[in-house]
DNA sequence: TGTAGTGTGTAACATTTGTTACTTAATTCA
DNA sequence: TGAATTAAGTAACAAATGTTACACACTACA
């Protein structure tokens, strides 16, 4: 626990604070695919992600889905946190893309820590920071790239996160995700394939160019 | 000071607090246009708004921008809170919608607020939530609406944010604003004009209906 | 007053993205 | 094994957006 956010955070983190997490956090396994938080969920607890990956996706109301980015190993969630202080409902849908291992840590405790543990506030500040960047990088990619390259950048980031080139997934499912059809991704994904960055199969996309 | 923030958030904030934030706050009067904030900035003070509004804008590098949202009276930037307690770079441009007052807050302030006031930890976290909420409306009008939904909207916010539904600005200066071309921006405009939903002359712009 | 600059309208065309329809291939499972 | 289901390829077309070119009106100001 306490390597893994030192790793991640690049300080260190009081072994009071570790201790209180460890105490007071709730530790619970969740599969792969398990719906998490949905749109107009009330949230008391913050999640922590210890082990495996969260797919965390924006949604207009009519069954029409975003992918905005992933929670990985160390992260957490700041929509949550902000959710949870103010008491509001979630603007966003999570669940599991990998079997995953969390810490749900109550509000109270997580303002608790604000207060008594400086390094509990530089944690909570660069989650903020993390996920305001990934928001300006969804939208640069939005604003500034065609399809293709979202896409690219879609199968890349994929395979980042699940710490493998070789995918296992369908183009309906990327369409789904980038809010396009299946249609327009087979035909783009068959440009990508003849320009040698990915090699596709039924059910099956491997990525061999990470270099941008 | 105090009115200001307490009718914006809703609920009371210290007298010691609106001491001290006057007191350790830099007053600051921001001309229309005026520059704030480029990209790479260093950042050693947040701004709060007093008065007028900033348009905060995201930039590719390459002299594309896009509008991602303003800050009113009573906002903060959560950009610059995260910039500044993590020693990190601007990622946005800030530049002043109209004359602008603000109180610059040194970033060591800030976070003993933190830890002295509850009210002050409202209030951030009320500003990251506020400005997650706008990022993740952005991202929703690029992803659902197309663009001459985008320009009607960006035309409702302007109106808005300076109090008045007659717009001074050009056809370019939109096409800017949304990073798309002026030629397209004039189709568009001319059917939201046909619709009845706006009346346009040049350097000027009428937003009529403001029903959504 | 005339000239240069700026803002807007519009046509024609290119490119990108979305849609529908149909085919073929792989997979599942009764 | 063979029928049903699912994934993917592709053509043909529609719609949205981007681009270039040019006309014309308004404005500023020399």
């Amino acid at each position: 626990m306490r390597e893994l956010l030192e790793e991640k955070y690049g300080h260190f983190f009081e072994e009071k604070l570790i201790e209180e997490i460890n105490f007071h956090g709730i530790f619970k396994k969740v599969p792969k695919d398990f719906p998490m938080i949905n749109i107009g969920d009330t949230l008391t607890h913050i999640p922590l992600v210890i082990e495996g990956a969260i797919k965390v996706m924006g949604d207009d109301g009519n069954d029409n889905e975003y992918l905005l980015y992933y929670l990985e190993t160390g992260d957490s969630c700041s929509m949550s946190m902000t959710c949870c202080i103010g008491n509001r409902k979630s603007q966003i849908k999570a669940l599991a893309e990998l079997d995953t291992k969390i810490i749900m840590i109550p509000v109270q405790k997580m303002e608790e820590w604000l207060v008594k543990y400086r390094t509990w506030r530089t944690f909570v500040f660069d989650s903020y920071d993390i996920r305001l960047k990934e928001m300006l990088s969804a939208i640069d990619a939005l604003v500034f790239h065609n399809t293709e390259e979202r896409i690219y950048q879609y199968l890349r980031d994929k395979a980042m996160v699940l710490h493998t080139p070789e995918l296992s997934i369908t183009h309906y499912q990327i369409a789904n995700d980038l809010n396009t059809s299946r249609v327009v991704v087979s035909r783009l994904m068959k440009k990508l394939s003849l320009d040698g960055k990915i090699e596709t199969n039924r059910n099956q996309v491997k990525v061999l160019d990470f270099t941008k």
